[in-house]
DNA sequence: GTCTATACACCGATAGAC
DNA sequence: GTCTATCGGTGTATAGAC
């Protein structure tokens, strides 16, 4: 997993015949790919475990990506982005502020995510997606906090953008992570604080 | 890292011979497989990396383990043991509330307990020992709480003991994780807030 | 685009000698 | 308690045919 350039620079650096980035076949293999992540974990991912989940033979695999490690990434940014996307929409609902908590809540896949997170330890272009998706995800998040709090008049002072954001981002995220182990004590009192939150600002 | 009953049941069940339980050689070969876990996650464990990093023959881990599942179960549980015991300490503080924050954010390993999560999707025994943490843990913190309140007389209402451990313990653990990433966005005025809350309390 | 074939490396787990 | 030796299995990545 320990990837020199992937992420940063080009992809694409093999000597051998590739495919296109874009095909129903690698879209196929990237989705192949997350559901061994998510039922058996990084660990598993293996060119033979992707192509099997996918439906397809294990060398198309190189034929579409360069190694696994671009794999992961390809399916990581693809799963980024669409996570930017929902934000933008939550921008446009008539409660943006609830609507990014409830999005993530209801987004977030814990085991997944905690695969990726242990897999961007040992891989720098996950890493560094990481660290984009968060910067544009918060910068949203606040975005939308400031222009709530514009219009009920409230004092950013109390609990800043900044620091909201990080809250709602993370309690929502606990909640589902907890759930996920199958442990939930606190989390009503957890929501209802919550909720309680968020009517004051509505 | 399908265990079938690796955690519930007796460990021990093979034919071959097996060495002690509590050796130094068994505990330099649990340091080792930490080692790997933090610097290289948990799909670089193997009994040879885990050998050479705990600088014994690759064989001699399964002396002491059952198998990579048992050692890893082991190391996880002597992890956790040292957690409740911290928090068993943080009780003792004269300043017990902001401790158990403050031992959160301490002591987490943001990237090795990623990997152990992520683990414990695919592990049923780490999995049942996050629970036995989580619940032992939330009781002593939900304890600590309690008993802060009472002594100051503040209302549990507003912000229920359950529901503050649960924030108490996520904010340090999300503070942690995202430094990880070197992301701080709005970093300074979350521990301002939570600096002005145990000031309350205090 | 997809398949067959193949090199080479590494791992898990055990048996048995010292 | 530690070592040598070894088995069968699986993975990566490529070359080349169809």
């Amino acid at each position: 997993m320990d990837s020199e350039n992937s992420g940063q620079g080009r992809r694409r650096a093999v000597s051998r015949r590739m495919g296109p980035q874009n095909s129903a076949t690698s879209h196929a293999i990237l989705d192949g790919a997350e559901r061994v992540l998510q039922s058996r974990g990084y660990g598993a991912i293996t060119s033979r475990s992707v192509a099997e989940e996918s439906g397809v033979k294990h060398q198309l695999v190189y034929y579409y990506f360069k190694d696994i490690d671009d794999l992961l990434l390809t399916a990581f940014k693809r799963r980024m982005d669409r996570g930017i996307e929902r934000l933008q929409r939550d921008a446009q609902s008539d409660r943006p502020v609830r609507a990014i908590f409830e999005d993530f809540y209801n987004s977030i896949d814990a085991w997944l995510d905690f695969e990726y997170m242990a897999l961007a330890n040992h891989h720098d272009g996950v890493r560094q997606e990481i660290v984009r998706f968060q910067t544009e995800a918060r910068a949203i998040q606040i975005g939308i906090i400031e222009r709530a709090y514009r219009e009920k008049g409230i004092d950013p002072e109390t609990i800043p953008p900044a620091a909201l954001a990080f809250l709602i981002t993370h309690v929502a995220m606990a909640l589902v992570r907890e759930e996920g182990t199958g442990f939930s004590a606190g989390h009503d009192e957890i929501r209802e604080l919550v909720d309680r939150f968020f009517r004051s600002l509505e």
